[in-house]
DNA sequence: ATGCCAGGTAACACCTGA
């Protein structure tokens, strides 16, 4: 029996944080590595540079805004990109592969949904619609599987500094937190809440007026496990080291240890 | 009430983010 650490990272353009997230990878050393928001088109995500830190890079890209990558250690198989449901959807914010020779993981940047009253919300909704169907087939396969990444869901009001600060959010509405608890309750396990139940633990923390200092940051940054994934759960995190640093992204990772 | 900061694109301003 040996363990893998997995985490999820929005990172919040990989070229731009490129020195800064091999960096990471040296100092954390994690096996298996879920990107949101590379914001690069497959054939401009460093690749070679990754690979030379000793991992294995399958991408889903697209120009400017959104895009989910998969690392491992191992060889990445049976990749599929895009989350299914809709195909006129073209946004880059789904996929999955499976690393380890049996663990299924998703990389998922789920739509922020700002502002209310949009179209923007209703996509976010439709599109968490969306993920549950399609977590809730997958289940049948029981399978180890992790689908993490940035949810852009505040669960509750002690996962932000301040939820007044917060309640026009798209990230706190009753209706966002009701299909995100209606994802975690097909029997999902939360990776984080296993081992830190306590308030006020973040994963973000925006640029402006000063919230990284101030710590006003929010919990956004999920990784939901699969029964057969929470029976091998030892471990899980926050590393805030990244964030600390010059050139972070707003995002730093979340992990968690799996026993294989 | 709004902008604050950061990244990308394209162009020397605007869009998006959460």
């Amino acid at each position: 029996m040996s363990s893998i650490k997995i985490a999820t990272f929005n990172v919040n353009s990989i070229k731009a944080r490129l020195p800064n997230f091999l960096a990471w990878l040296k100092a954390f050393s994690p096996d298996v590595v879920l990107l949101q928001e590379i914001k690069c088109i497959d054939e401009n995500f460093p690749r070679l540079e990754i690979e030379d830190a000793g991992y294995n890079v399958a991408t889903h890209g697209q120009k400017t805004y959104n895009g989910v990558a998969i690392l491992s250690k191992t060889p990445i198989e049976d990749v599929v990109r895009g989350l299914p449901g809709d195909p006129t959807d073209e946004q880059a914010r789904y996929m999955e592969g499976t690393v380890y020779g049996s663990v299924r993981v998703a990389a998922i940047y789920l739509p922020n949904g700002n502002p209310l009253g949009t179209e923007k919300f209703t996509y976010k909704l439709g599109w968490m619609d969306r993920l549950k169907t399609h977590i809730q087939r997958r289940l049948v396969d029981e399978e180890i599987a992790v689908w993490g990444g940035d949810y852009n869901v505040i669960p509750t009001d002690t996962d932000v500094w301040d939820p007044r600060a917060m309640k026009d959010d798209a990230l706190t509405q009753p209706e966002s937190r009701a299909k995100f608890r209606a994802i975690h309750h097909l029997g999902l396990t939360d990776a984080l809440r296993s081992f830190h139940p306590q308030p006020h633990l973040y994963s973000y923390w925006d640029y402006q007026a000063g919230a990284w200092q101030k710590d006003h940051g929010l919990l956004i940054d999920h990784l939901l496990l699969s029964p057969q994934a929470a029976d091998r759960l030892t471990a899980s995190g926050i590393d805030k080291t990244p964030r600390g640093q010059e050139k972070a992204s707003d995002h730093t990772p979340v992990w968690c240890e799996l026993n294989i």
